[in-house]
DNA sequence: CCACTGGAAATAGCA
DNA sequence: CATGCTATTTCCAGT
């Protein structure tokens, strides 16, 4: 990056605030080259060089602080990520090329990619004036910092945004410095492009920036621009203008006010830091802005739209239009049409500029760090290494209402006692602040990941004495906040809210295989990075317990936070002590065991204690098993159910032979020990029971959640290499652990990662060129066959014990206890195998999680698959039938019309669906599809 | 006036 | 295809 002198009126204009300013994204395409491991790998040696000279980075974002810092000084920045096309494009740059590591393949063409150029003041008028993606941007300023979106589009895939998120998320776009997706930690993999519905790219652009010709490409139904921005009052802020401005204006299906990112609050943010600005500076910004990546954001946004969006057409969307003003900044024909950029005004936004309050907080210059990669969100962390452990002092509530991009916000997120929750860093003794990253993470039994359907939302405002920094990683949108020594490292997360984005938006998005529909539980993923003397960084990782979102579900879904047993023998009779909310005088608790195939076994009301019934708390008796001479622990679950599909989710509960220890702290090594593990997110247990075979159940289960002891004060945690299986926990699954807040943040799951600076990227995909087959893949769906703990990690990462080993790689080394295992027969692209040992390997079931009561869909406990198809079911069998295709393995959870979309033949419902681990050609139990209408 | 909230009507999606 | 429910979204109004 380059600094150039600052214009006397740009000179306190925080990076972020420029960036604000001046973002334009170009190109939607993304180019699965990307996300070669070898070539980001080859790209990451040969730019990263310039990267950590240049860039004074944040611990946490070194991107964001690299940039942050050197524009405050220089208004022109010249930044080019990613892709070729953009980089080297802007000779004038000083530096032109900053790249992100493993972006863009070597020599490769270029790839078109959304590009965030941003210009200083003075040349704003003139950035507007682009390239086409593939061509190489024209740079026409010397100050224009380009960056490469990764597909622009929604919070979380690159590749397919929903209208909502992506046209909206003006933060995603602020954070364009923040953006991680460039960087080789994001994971390039974790949202598999599958699409589903095979919509294209520009199918999915944002409609809405087939901004009407109207004067304003924002214009959003409400019909001006302004309007959208602000049906709240929002418009104000509506800052929006800005990328996210866009997003807002831009797409229809988006509410007027706010853009999931762009919620008002974006601008606060930005505003915080740099209220300083002048009206005059602020008012070129928004002149330069114009036509920008809202756009893009567009991209990826299915055609469908919503009633509301009366502007919503494939014409439109496909098509974009200069406008006027905006026009000027238009880009090209091209970007038009692959971005579907609308063109906002500038107006709407200036006022919301001047009226930002200015910010109290200054935000930390972390150290200069130098490397930029950082683990992808998707990827399991511990919340322990060595000497430091990131804990969350104080649980945030289970249930925290979300706001829709419709709404106001909803507030921050509050603990139960009615203050804030609270992370802290445990054993970390520098004097340098680190900065605390939080997203929204999934809950469900899968591994912990971003949800899709949720975004951080950053609070600003009186009554929030903790600053906060947006950024945007992967599509998802993350809020940086400060860790300081003053404070002990210790920080109150009064600033987070919780955005809803709409199911519709996102389910369309390519890629996206998860529904939103009733999943709206949710937990606060606190992350820190923390760099070593040896130049390595530690990264860990705590997740917050579940919280519920929806109003609804909070108001009538009965919710079991703890219990006070996690197992019994078979005998029964003991009361347990459950805790939770929602408890209904008429609540009954039912006893369930599952066979694999996801029937109810067995299935009994125990008995509840009247008397000691309150709305957050439940004595029930343990009913006896059906079975009182089992041999070994039989893991069962129970809900709690206040009538007709109002239920809690499953609870994990073990029935133990009459005479067996209760517990065992190794897991069998076997396939069902390391899926339970695996699979153990916090409400893992309560759908284990019905993704898991239990014929064979193993006691071990119950036992791998013991170390999750809590751990109030620092101390030396097993280090994933040591105890690679118990990695991966996550915090809440028992009773034990949820007791204690800071106990549960304890196994966030996953390992610690090492990051080795020297490789410049997190992408240490060394030997093999194709990520498919180091195994590196995404998280999203992210399974685990062999080892969920072993989730692939970073790439380069490697256990604490041996931070330079390459554990990704196949074979790895004997010094890392994590292997990957690889099948050449396995499909491409299938995820690796990350094995805690050698036994690993072995042939593995597929199973298929299912939930008979829910949706058309089902789960795949693992990534390796997969063939599917239809069959019938013999007496003495099955006898295979058609294979009607194959599924891409990033995808945990399929919906039935996911399925007919990667069928090559229709099928009927009333098929089994049957699914194959192509690898070792091994069979899954066949499931029905659908246990109500067979498929 | 604003940022929240709590409620609940209006919609959507399923069964 | 209509109907009954649920779940999701959008609105409203009060603090």
């Amino acid at each position: 990056m380059s600094l150039l002198p600052d214009p006397p009126y740009l000179q306190d204009v925080d990076f972020p605030y420029f960036l604000k300013l001046k973002i334009e994204l170009k190109g939607h395409h993304f180019d699965p080259r990307c996300r070669d491991p070898a070539r980001l790998t080859e790209e990451a040696s040969s730019y990263m060089p310039n990267v950590s000279l240049s860039l004074p980075l944040g611990m946490a974002n070194p991107c964001l602080v690299s940039q942050y810092h050197n524009l405050q000084s220089s208004p022109v920045i010249s930044v080019s990520s990613c892709h070729q096309a953009s980089y080297g494009h802007h000779e004038n740059n000083i530096a032109p090329n900053y790249y992100f590591p493993g972006l863009r393949p070597n020599g490769a063409p270029p790839l078109e990619r959304p590009r965030i150029e941003i210009t200083s003041y003075g040349q704003m008028p003139e950035e507007e004036v682009e390239e086409s993606g593939t061509m190489g941007p024209v740079a026409k300023r010397v100050n224009i910092v380009t960056l490469t979106l990764p597909s622009a589009d929604g919070y979380r895939d690159p590749s397919s945004l929903s209208p909502a998120s992506s046209c909206n998320s003006e933060a995603s776009f602020e954070s364009g410095f923040y953006n991680y997706e460039n960087s080789p930690q994001n994971s390039p993999w974790q949202s598999p492009c599958v699409s589903p519905k095979g919509l294209s790219s520009s199918m999915l652009s944002c409609p809405p920036h087939g901004h009407a010709p109207g004067p304003s490409p924002r214009h959003s139904p409400s019909t001006s621009p302004n309007d959208d921005i602000g049906s709240h009052g929002k418009r104000k802020y509506s800052f929006n203008g800005t990328p996210y401005g866009h997003a807002a204006g831009i797409s229809p299906n988006h509410s007027p006010g706010a853009s999931p990112q762009g919620s008002p609050r974006l601008e606060e943010s930005w505003l915080g830091t740099t209220n300083q600005y002048t009206n005059s500076a602020i008012v070129a910004a928004i002149n330069a802005l114009s036509t920008d990546g809202l756009h893009d954001l567009g991209d990826g946004v299915p055609n469908k739209s919503r009633k509301t969006s009366v502007e919503h057409n494939a014409s439109m969307s496909l098509k974009v239009e200069p406008i006027n003003d905006d026009a000027g900044t238009e880009l090209g024909q091209e970007d038009y049409t692959n971005a579907n950029r609308m063109p906002f005004k500038k107006e709407s936004y200036c006022s919301g500029f001047l009226d930002v309050p200015p910010h109290p907080y200054s935000w930390p210059k972390p150290k200069s760090y130098l490397s930029p990669s950082l683990p992808a969100l998707d990827w399991q962390l511990p919340s322990c290494s060595g000497p430091y452990n990131l804990q969350i002092e104080v649980q945030p509530k289970s249930h925290h209402r979300a706001h829709y991009e419709t709404e106001g916000s909803r507030g921050a997120v509050k603990a139960l006692s009615g203050g804030h929750p609270v992370v802290q860093l445990y054993g970390y003794m520098e004097s340098e602040p680190l900065t605390l990253q939080l997203f929204i993470g999934t809950a469900d039994d899968r591994l912990l990941r971003p949800h899709a359907f949720y975004q951080v939302h950053r609070i600003t405002g009186k009554t929030v004495s903790t600053a906060s920094h947006e950024a945007l990683q992967s599509n998802t949108k993350v809020l940086e906040i400060p860790l300081l020594p003053e404070n002990n490292m210790r920080a109150i997360i009064d600033c987070a809210g919780i955005l809803k984005l709409r199911n519709s938006d996102i389910e369309l998005r390519k890629g996206e295989t998860d529904i939103g529909r009733k999943n709206t539980r949710v937990r606060m993923v606190f992350r820190v990075h923390i760099n070593q003397p040896n130049g390595r960084t530690v990264s860990l990782q705590a997740a917050s317990n579940p919280i519920e979102c929806s109003q609804r579900s909070a108001q009538e879904l009965p919710l079991v936070e703890k219990q006070s047993l996690d197992s019994y023998p078979a005998s029964g009779g003991k009361r347990m002590l459950l805790s939770g909310h929602n408890f209904l005088p008429e609540s009954k608790v039912m006893f369930v065991e599952k066979a694999q195939d996801g029937h109810h076994v067995w299935e009994t009301e125990a008995n509840v204690d009247k008397d000691s019934r309150k709305s957050t708390s439940l004595v029930v008796e343990i009913p006896p098993y059906r079975n009182q001479r089992i041999s070994s622990a039989v893991p069962v679950s129970f809900y709690v159910c206040n009538g007709k599909r109002k239920r809690s989710q499953y609870q994990r509960f073990t029935y133990l032979p009459c005479n067996v220890p209760m517990i065992k702290t190794e897991p069998a090594d076997d396939y069902e020990s390391r899926m339970s593990i695996h699979t153990n997110p916090y409400f893992s247990q309560q759908r284990l029971p019905t993704m898991m075979p239990l014929e064979d159940p193993e006691p071990c289960m119950v036992a791998s959640y013991a170390p999750c002891a809590p751990r109030p004060t620092p101390m030396l945690c097993s280090t994933p290499s040591s105890s690679p299986k118990l990695q991966d926990l996550s915090p809440v699954p028992y009773p034990k652990c949820l007791s204690n807040s800071p106990t549960q943040s304890t196994m966030s799951g996953g390992m610690a990662s090492m990051q080795d600076p020297s490789s410049h990227h997190g992408l240490a995909l060394p030997s093999s060129p194709d990520p498919s087959s180091l195994g590196i893949h995404p998280p999203q769906g992210s399974p685990h066959l062999g080892s969920p703990s072993y989730h692939p990690l970073y790439p380069n990462s490697s256990p604490s014990s041996s931070p330079t080993s390459h554990p990704s790689t196949p074979g790895a080394t004997a010094e890392s206890p994590y292997l990957v295992t690889f099948s050449s027969t396995q499909p491409r692209g299938s995820p690796p195998t990350l094995l805690a040992d050698d036994h690993a390997s072995s042939a593995l079931p597929v199973t298929i999680k299912q939930e008979p009561q829910e949706l058309d869909q089902m789960y795949l406990d693992d990534g390796v698959l997969l063939k599917w198809g239809t069959c019938q079911q013999g007496a003495n069998g099955v006898i295979m039938g058609k294979t009607m295709g194959t599924l891409p393995r990033d995808s945990l959870v399929y919906h039935l019309s996911v399925l007919q979309t990667f069928s090559t033949q229709p099928f009927s419902k009333a098929a089994i669906v049957m699914v194959t681990e192509g690898r070792l050609g091994q069979r899954s139990p066949l499931h029905p599809l659908h246990s109500k209408n067979n498929v």
